[in-house]
DNA sequence: CGCATTTTTTACCATTTGGTAAATACACGA
DNA sequence: TCGTGTATTTACCAAATGGTAAAAAATGCG
C-alpha cells in the first residue's frame, strides 16, 4: 500500500520528519506524473464534477484501481493539481519588481501572463473552471496566497501612480483587466478558433502592449 | 404526452404549420420556465457533464420524470438554454451603429456588456462553461451567428480607424478585450469576492471607460 | 357533472461512477 | 536466486445517473 499524501514541493531539509517515509521510486514518480497530466486534461475540460476517473485512467494508460493506488480519491488528484497551479499562477506577479521601471514591469507582467496562456492553456482552464464553479476547493488558497500578494502589488502600483511614474488609474481593476485579457486567449480558445484570423498570439502581444501602454504612460511621455 | 420541440421564439405568423400544434398551456409555460431557470443555475455552475437532472429537478421543485415530460433529455434543456443565450449575447453587438459617433458606440457597447455581466451572471457563466469545454454544442451557432457579425462589426470599426475617427488598433483584439474584461466580472466573481474592495461594478465602469477611451481616442482629441 | 386530455407520481431499469478487497505479477537488493 | 515489498489486475460493490412505462391524479371543457 502506498498513497503518500501530497506534500508536493516542500524541500524539507530542515525537519527530517519523525516517520522517515522513504522517497518515491522511479515508477511512482513516473505514474504520478502521468496521472496528473491526464487529470489536467480531463479536469480542465470538464471541471471537477464532469470529470470521471475512468476518463483519467484511460488517458493515463492505467487502470482505475491503479490510479487509486497512487491517489486515495478523485478529489486528491484535483487538489494536488490546484496546489501546484497556485505556485505557477502567482509566480509572474511575485516577480513584479517594485524597484524596476514601472511601465516596463507592468508590460513584462502582461507578457508573462500571455505567455502562460499560450504555453499552459490547460492550467488556465483548470483555474477558470474552479473559479467558475465558485472556487469550492480554492478559496482558502486564494485568501492566504493571492489576496495578500494582490494587496501588496496594488500598493506598489498605487505608489508608482502617486509619484507620477504611471498615469493614475485603479490598480485593482488594472490587474483584473490584465488577467482577463491574457487568460481569455487560453480559456476562450474554442471561440477564438472560430472567429480569429492570422497569428492570434502575435497579434495579441502587440495589441495588449499597445492597450496597456496607452493606459499607463504618464502624461508628456508619449513616444 | 407532451414534449414539443423547442422552436423557441419564432413568431410563425406566416406559415401556419401543417400540424396545427396547439399552443402551450399556462402550466406548460410556467413549468418550462421553472425548469430552464433551475437548469441555468445548475449548468452555469457545473457545466453540462457536471450537472445532474436530480439537481435541476430539486431546484425546480419538480420530480425528475416530470422534468422529462417537458424536455425529452438533459441535452435538450441545455441546447434550449444555449439557443436563448445566443440572442441575448449578440444583441449588444448588433446594436452597435455604424452611423453613430464611433467612440461613443464602442463605449456604449462596453457599458452594455458590463451591465449584462452584472445582471446576467449565470448566462455569462453558462457561456463560459460551454466555451471552456470546447464549445461542443455551440460551434455551429458561433459559426453561423457570431462569426459573420464579428466580421461585419470589425469592418465597421476598421473603417472608423481608417477615416481617423478612432485611433488605429486591431479591431478583433479590441473586441476580445472588451469581451474578456467585461465578462470577467461575472465569470470570476468568486475570485473577485475574495480580493475586491469597494463597489466593484461602479469601479469597473469607470475603469473600463478610461481604458478604452485612452486606447481609441484619436490623436489631438484629448479632453 | 362527466369525460377526455394533460400533468404528476410511482416504480422501475441499465449504465456509469467512485471506490474497495484480495489475488497476482513485478522489481530489486541481499 | 530467492524473498520481500512494490505495483497491477481482477472481480466486485453501493450509490448515483439518465431515462422509461404505466398508473394515478388533476385539469378543464362540453
Amino acid at each position: 500500500m502506498l498513497n503518500f499524501v501530497a506534500k508536493a514541493r516542500q524541500p524539507m531539509i530542515t525537519t527530517p520528519d519523525v516517520p522517515p517515509e522513504k522517497q518515491p521510486s522511479r515508477i511512482q514518480l513516473r505514474n504520478r506524473l502521468r496521472i496528473l497530466d491526464a487529470a489536467l486534461n480531463v479536469f480542465s475540460q470538464h471541471g471537477f464534477r464532469g470529470a470521471t476517473l475512468d476518463q483519467i485512467a484511460k488517458e493515463a494508460g492505467l487502470s482505475k484501481p491503479n490510479i487509486l493506488y497512487y491517489f486515495s480519491a478523485k478529489e486528491e488528484i484535483h487538489v494536488t493539481l490546484l496546489n501546484q497551479l497556485m505556485e505557477t499562477w502567482l509566480d509572474p506577479l511575485i516577480e513584479m519588481d517594485s524597484n524596476g521601471e514601472p511601465l516596463e514591469e507592468i508590460l513584462n507582467y502582461v507578457q508573462r501572463k500571455l505567455d502562460m496562456a499560450r504555453e499552459l492553456p490547460r492550467e488556465s482552464r483548470l483555474f477558470a473552471n474552479e473559479i467558475l464553479q465558485g472556487a469550492p476547493r480554492m478559496t482558502p488558497n486564494l485568501k492566504s496566497d493571492l489576496l495578500p500578494l494582490v494587496d501588496d502589488k496594488c500598493a506598489v502600483i498605487q505608489n508608482w501612480m502617486d509619484t507620477g511614474k504611471l498615469a493614475p488609474t485603479n490598480p485593482r481593476h488594472l490587474m483584473y483587466s490584465i488577467w482577463s485579457t491574457t487568460q481569455h486567449y487560453a480559456d476562450f480558445e474554442a471561440q477564438l478558433n472560430i472567429i480569429s484570423t492570422g497569428d492570434t498570439y502575435a497579434e495579441a502581444q502587440m495589441y495588449l502592449r499597445h492597450l496597456f501602454t496607452n493606459l499607463l504612460q504618464p502624461a508628456g511621455h508619449e513616444t
